[in-house]
DNA sequence: TTAAAGCCGACAATATTCGTCGGTTTTTAA
DNA sequence: TTAAAAACCGACGAATATTGTCGGCTTTAA
């Protein structure tokens, strides 16, 4: 019951990110973040193209480019960007909603309502923390 | 995000004997469960030895032997089976109190707070889930 | 005394995560 | 106009964790 070091990081990034929102130039290069937060260049960029394709960073092309937030750090939360980053948001596969995990013990199941509960509260209390809350 | 199959099987399997936890004889062989749950035999053996383990179930040997519940369901948290079972109870790293993962960036992590609210409220909601709640 | 059951450690298979690499395209500034 | 800095992209490999298997041992009731 671990996170992945992709939320991690992309959390992370994104944080930095919201830090420097308000200034002037709010665009930082992967370069920069990885280097400011320790992560490596490769893998990170790899996660922030997901939360660019999400909407959740815009990026700028060509010399002098970079990433910046698309939204106010007041507006994006983490449940966001965590469910954008985590392959698996549901904490047993027959949540998923794809038939191919429809489990043949689905309605004698005494179990399934544990996990139903899991995935609530997680889903509630991530989405209830935006990027803002962690600058204070 | 995930909740581990031994877990899933591990609470599954706990279930069942709470299931027969009143009748006048409530061992069950580790062949009648897994056949009843459908769970490999040779692999909810390594399971249900951590749960005796940790004192929650008890074992018989020999022939007519298996487990039972130590404790009446209402007496046994979910909480309790899944981090006995889960070898990672912590959403990241750096929460848990060995040395070798305090983490440099400690002191000034923005995100830090984040993972530990979730582990509070992944725990609360665990612990306060016993077996009978299940067998409703 | 035998068969059914628990106990134990080693290992193999599989899946997932993490990270690397090489190359392409875009853009700005010299 | 061209060179450098940066984003973009897909394939691949390494590391790790999870899941499952196996063989042999010990215990106990019939």
């Amino acid at each position: 019951m671990r996170v992945s070091k992709k939320s991690q990081y992309g959390l992370r990034a994104m944080v930095y990110l919201a830090s420097v929102f308000s200034k002037k130039n709010n665009i930082r290069s992967l370069k920069k973040i990885s280097q400011k937060e320790n992560i490596s260049f490769d893998y990170l960029e790899k996660i922030i193209s997901q939360l660019e394709k999400k909407g959740l960073v815009g990026a700028k092309r060509g010399i002098r480019g970079g990433y910046f937030l698309k939204r106010s750090p007041q507006k994006i939360s983490v449940g966001e960007i965590i469910s954008t980053l985590e392959s698996t948001m549901f904490p047993v596969k027959c949540l998923a909603k794809e038939k191919r995990y429809n489990c043949p013990r689905k309605k004698t199941c005494r179990t399934v309502n544990v996990w139903r509960k899991v995935q609530e509260v997680l889903n509630s209390t991530l989405n209830s923390i935006t990027l803002a809350d962690l600058l204070k």
